[in-house]
DNA sequence: GCAATGACTGGAG
DNA sequence: CCTCCAGCCATTG
């Protein structure tokens, strides 16, 4: 078993873990891979998903403000918010409502 | 290999 | 809660 992925690859594979109905951030999972500072990392390796065959709930993961910050790399600039509400998230303005409560750490649904 | 880029973050106003 | 500035770091050209 390989202990060292890529660090996009990691990136999946967390994004993959989260709940259903949960939001996470791109810090909090940066924090998680042991880079806090390459929160911008997270995001960049999700960009890739688009045009990566890896179907990965990328909409559960928002900026700490709690914004669909990436909903503009979707097909749709609405795809995201529409893929969150049906999750029972509700979205205003963009941002998440209540994000603090659906806010969920990786190192929470990861556990070990 | 160097330079530029970015779905970010924290601090300050 | 919102806006602006500067730092970070792996990937890409």
């Amino acid at each position: 078993m390989k202990k060292h992925k890529d660090f996009f690859q990691a990136v999946y594979e967390i994004v993959s873990c989260i709940p259903e109905g949960r939001v996470t951030t791109y810090g909090a999972i940066a924090e998680t891979l042991g880079t806090k500072a390459s929160a911008r990392l997270v995001g960049t390796a999700l960009k890739q998903l688009k045009n990566s065959p890896t179907k990965i709930p990328a909409h559960r993961v928002v900026n700490r403000n709690g914004v669909l910050t990436g909903k503009m790399s979707f097909p749709t600039p609405t795809f995201m918010q529409e893929l969150l509400e049906t999750e029972g998230i509700e979205i205003k303005n963009d941002k998440v409502v209540r994000f603090q409560e659906l806010f969920i750490h990786p190192k929470d649904f990861l556990k070990k």
